[in-house]
DNA sequence: GCTGTTAATGGAAATCATTTTCAATAAGAA
DNA sequence: TTCTTATTGAAAATGATTTCCATTAACAGC
């Protein structure tokens, strides 16, 4: 097994101690998974994943380090319409990580897509610009997703 | 208190029985509760719409109704991620109403919206018809929303 | 219109994801 | 090292949705 960082100096570090939380080993180790998947995983999916090498981390845990993650932007929350949330790093070492997701409603598969997104970003900034105005909102983020039938379902 | 149609001759009617359901009381008033209103309905918001009316309609038969409608593409279900499935019709008797949401993130009001819904139709069939052919993916619906603070809460 | 078959119903209980509670523990400032 | 206080984890609570199952009602065939 290949040696861990201890203490703090992750890329995340600063982000974190700055919004005032304590760096604590499930919050790093929660992390770290993070980092090293870019699957959806839904809170019981890393709790399983986490608690293989660290049984002592409980779900609640889980669930709050996520919440926490949501809040100050590191992770992005989605809703495939399976009944759990899912999860995925809104950010990496290396900076944004722009895409939209295509999901398969026989098999729930989700497939991550970038193409498109020059013309999307186009399209939303105009939607985002008009709707501002027009209906006095202001916008700070939003979801697109594709549903239909995967290769292996259609 | 106005007449209320009895047997069948609704809009929905030949749709509802082709799919081999029958037409109950329930099903009737809520589908015409559905009709009558532009809210964004949980379960629940229906049942209770319901249930001054007719009391004897349960929540169970609301929620299965909903999924049945649902299914039969008659209503569309909605997460704006305040823990329950929101639906709206997805077609009335005057056809097709297509428009997509604001949530607002603070208050969770929901704002419909169809503008630019011309150029939203655009890139989406370019990019349905892109991502198809590149990961073999039959798209058959989309959802877009976004997210920010309504003019209340900002 | 009456009847029999079978889908539909509704109340209670079950399920499942997520949240809350609370006493014990550990982070990190002093 | 010590002290304060955020964090933790187990168990219990919550809240939306589903399942069970005995009763009722649609409607096809007479």
């Amino acid at each position: 097994m290949r040696h861990r960082h201890r203490s703090g100096h992750q890329w995340w570090d600063g982000r974190f101690r700055g919004c005032g939380y304590r760096i604590t080993v499930p919050r790093q180790v929660i992390l770290d998974a993070l980092s090293k998947t870019n699957e959806h995983l839904s809170a019981e999916d890393m709790y399983l994943k986490v608690h293989k090498i660290h049984p002592g981390i409980g779900l609640t845990t889980v669930y709050r380090t996520l919440e926490i993650l949501v809040g100050i932007g590191l992770l992005s929350k989605f809703d495939f319409g399976d009944g759990r949330a899912r999860y995925e790093l809104a950010e990496g070492p290396k900076g944004e990580r722009h895409h939209h997701h295509m999901v398969c409603t026989s098999c729930n598969r989700v497939i991550d897509y970038t193409d498109f997104i020059d013309e999307e970003k186009d399209l939303l900034n105009k939607a985002e610009k008009g709707l501002s105005k027009k209906h006095n909102f202001k916008i700070n983020g939003h979801s697109i997703q594709f549903y239909g039938l995967c290769s292996k379902c259609s």
